[in-house]
DNA sequence: CTTCACTACTTGATACATCAAGCAACCCGA
DNA sequence: TCGGGTTGCTTGATGTATCAAGTAGTGAAG
């Protein structure tokens, strides 16, 4: 593993600074159309996309955390808010008494056929009619890469 | 721009899940460590590391915002704690009556001095250690071209 | 020289993320 | 079957981001 250089040099930096800046701006940007539009966060949104696509719309707390990119504690505070306004429900899981199943509700389900239209116009906006398809691939591998990395550490 | 296609095909949700993951999991994985080091957010450090470079190691507050990828109000906030940690120094503009200059102090350099090492650890074995000096360039310069499309927006 | 719009920044309220602690349920070996 | 360790989740406290509103300085038109 990396051997003690004491800083990065030019070329480094050259990518450092602006990967520093596309994950310190892309959320935002996120948040902003969606709050604008649904009142949901992306990070709110994800947790109703990742249950809208999974069986039953439902799944277990950890495997939604582990989806949306986020701790178990972030989502249960989310999942309670979400739950009072009615895009979600929690129930005991029958087959393991530890766990809590998640489900997307009729009123979640609207809420994301109102925002997705939107929300994929603005994605679109910010990267894909940015790069041509061979670089978003490009892109989508280099960040899978770097993912493996933060969760092996 | 961006033609009403109805959401992203599997192509581009392919790029698009991990280009999340990473904007969502790295600021928290930069965070950690800074945070064990030294006490200070990613973002904190960062301001400290741009005043360094400045001339004087000073700089108006909305350059230094700017520079940092943060709001002007934020960047309020956390310049009043910094100094309150006395890392950071701030003076009246002697030219322009609105603006406030943000210096470095000896104490922010000294706590720079010992949170270099570990950071620069951490950022090697997350990004430099996987990737090529080539793909490390490639990433980059695609996250320059998102980072402009934000800002346009 | 005054008014009006704009820029630079700060502040306070609210909402959110994070961390540590806690509580059950489960699992497994003795 | 009981004890200790682990897993899954929740909660409460604390700190931080965000937004809207406010203050004050500036520049420029009339």
């Amino acid at each position: 593993m990396s051997d003690e250089a004491p800083w990065l040099d030019d070329e480094e930096m050259a990518a450092w600074l602006p990967l520093i800046g596309l994950v310190m701006r892309l959320p935002g940007a996120l948040d902003q159309s969606l709050r604008r539009d649904v009142g949901l966060s992306h990070f709110e949104y994800g947790v109703l996309v990742v249950l809208e696509h999974a069986e039953d719309q439902t799944m277990r707390m950890s495997d939604l955390a582990y989806l949306c990119n986020g701790s178990l504690s972030r989502l249960s505070h989310v999942a309670r808010r979400l739950e009072k306004d009615g895009l979600l429900r929690r129930s005991a899981c029958p087959t393991d008494g530890r766990s809590t199943l998640a489900a997307l509700t009729d009123g979640g389900r609207e809420v994301l056929k109102r925002a997705a239209p939107g929300h994929v116009r603005t994605v679109r906006s910010l990267i894909f009619d940015e790069l041509s398809r061979e670089e978003a691939k490009v892109l989508g591998d280099l960040a899978k890469r770097i993912v493996a990395r933060i969760q092996a550490a």
